[in-house]
DNA sequence: TATATTTGCTTAAACGTTTAAGCAAATATA
DNA sequence: TATATTTGCTTAAACGTTTAAGCAAATATA
């Protein structure tokens, strides 16, 4: 039954006596190709339950057609809305892509750079993990002279298109946030500094805090690697202090979460004792008791503004890459955990 | 700088006044190949920093190396970790893998397929959506000659191999733990009946119910799609009974979670006055208040196994598909959810 | 009616690799 | 020393497509 052998375009030119060039164009609906001609074709390839070989005309075009993805992890509800419309937007142009994961190390990820290399993509677009600092791999991705596209974790030093949120401004919000609810102690749980995001959170933090005219306390600015580990940690750190925070900022919910249950444990009242805001507004933050106020990112918006800027690359003759951000607003979407006048 | 024309193996031919195949032999190592123009290969291939065309190398050996997947979404940890575990296993063996979502979708799924026979993947490894219930596509793989493999969402009636839980097994734990916190109204918000393992499970709750000599009250059996609202909805239609139920086990975590919300609006005491059981160990499953009992699949287990058995397949010449199961037993994690007695 | 243009194809080469077949030189064996 | 085998390559063709160049027939234009 299972005819092993794949139906060529040379079959379907051997059935009609026409030759394989003809049957080509008439598959890509070339005007030189007579109606008639194009008919038979289209007739024959669909009796013969014909698939164009994606290899050959690859090849044979010198574009594959593939997009390679490079997130820190599927496993995050911003990470995989981010690509889930990423895809959308580059299958309607006929493109695909290849997802592969860093597990936020560098090490995969110049692995994963390797792979998609290797497989011929026609684009990269990636979110670097917590770990890379050294830029030599992307360097490589460039030199190739194929477009990179770099969304949420970016870094000004490789000169390409980047799109994500403003994560100063996203800072001034839960701040502006947090002094309204009355919190005069506002502590932050914050990335790596390396990583430009972090960084602008916590210029974000600091000058916020400057702009109320509250004292910047070293204590209270924490980095950390904001898995709900390290939240758990710092948290406790934060509440071995002689002068505890009334408010907690987070640099991710992850982390925001692990606050939280070191909180819950400590039997502290939240928000009342102390406020908790978290940043990515995954959807467990809306799960847990109290629920946790966020920072929504856009990440559909993101996806969909990566997938857009590499088409616009893909449709030129040539690649001249710069820095070209598109940053998009934030929102701050207020939950139990910092609503205290209420 | 960027040397747009890429390295090929002519280009190292031609430095080394060799031919292109000798070039070839030498990069596989070939036992015919001297040790001396090996090196040489080796040196020059560095020295124009030459990466193989894998799409040319596919074409003409005929397997391309990559392996598709396709998941209902890889925003859930079941699923990413199956494919993260998938992944390593694959790599190991020189293969790369395309992840595709299909949300659960059955269209989605069928363009999936569409996409992944025409990137010319060497096999396909899937979970199908819960929408799918006419195989005409998946049998499309199958008469493609390529392996094909299912894991968790599978279907006996293809006859291709399968890994998965034992969702029965996993039934009769529930039950088996609610009946010993002493449970007698046991209620089950199980996933449609026409899904495989959804079925296994209701069959599983059915037999273990009359093990315990407890009837079985189709009030208390209720479908349903398993996502968050829905679990809402059953639930809330559960505390409209006249007699309810004083336990719930319910089939997906997200649907548990739902059900969760609600019995927490209501002020229902959980687990005294209604137990809770989930099914899959979502780590929200340990975030919420309180955390909800649920069943550990063994995602890594899941993926390496679907990864061992492609390779399997792949190493063999004629691909000879059969039903053939892999079931790994679950666990139950018991939360506070469910535990009464302390 | 003579020339120009358009239509509808074909021919041939190419994309970059791999591999079967073959050949000369070097080495081993009788 | 004569023959057989091994070593180390080369040659040529192929994987399935696409596309530039070209050509004959049909049609349009002057």
């Amino acid at each position: 039954m299972s005819n092993n052998k794949k139906t060529t375009i040379k079959d379907i030119a051997n059935v009609l006596n026409i030759s394989p060039a003809a049957v080509s164009k008439a598959l890509h609906n070339d005007s030189r190709i007579s109606a008639k001609t194009k008919e038979a074709v289209r007739r024959v390839a669909k009796d013969l339950n014909y698939q164009p070989n994606h290899l050959a005309s690859a090849l044979r075009k010198g574009k594959s057609n593939l997009v390679g993805v490079i997130v820190p992890r599927t496993n995050s509800n911003f990470f995989s809305s981010v690509v889930q419309n990423m895809e959308e937007e580059l299958n309607k142009e006929g493109y695909n892509i290849i997802i592969t994961q860093s597990n936020e190390s560098y090490n995969k990820e110049c692995r994963n750079i390797d792979t998609l290399l290797f497989t011929q993509v026609d684009g990269i677009i990636a979110s670097m993990a917590n770990e890379t600092i050294d830029l030599q791999y992307y360097e490589k991705i460039k030199s190739k002279g194929i477009p990179l596209i770099l969304f949420d974790r970016g870094e000004n030093d490789l000169n390409v298109d980047y799109i994500g949120i403003n994560d100063y401004d996203s800072s001034h919000l839960i701040v502006d946030h947090l002094v309204e609810q009355g919190c005069k102690r506002i502590a932050h749980i914050g990335g790596y500094k390396h990583t430009r995001i972090f960084n602008n959170r916590i210029r974000g933090y600091v000058d916020a805090l400057k702009k109320h005219n509250l004292p910047l306390n070293s204590e209270l600015l924490i980095e950390s690697d904001l898995t709900t580990k390290d939240g758990r940690e710092k948290m406790t750190q934060l509440l071995g202090l002689k002068n505890r925070p009334d408010a907690v900022y987070v640099a991710g919910d992850y982390a925001a979460l692990g606050a939280l249950q070191v909180l819950n444990e400590s039997n502290i009242k939240i928000p009342e004792e102390i406020a908790l805001v978290g940043f990515g507004n995954e959807p467990f933050t809306a799960m847990v008791t109290p629920t946790i106020t966020s920072i929504n990112q856009h990440s559909s918006e993101i996806g969909k503004q990566a997938a857009k800027t590499f088409l616009a690359h893909a449709k030129k003759e040539k690649v001249k890459q710069k820095l070209n951000k598109i940053i998009l607003d934030a929102e701050l979407i207020v939950r139990d955990s910092s609503n205290i006048k209420n």
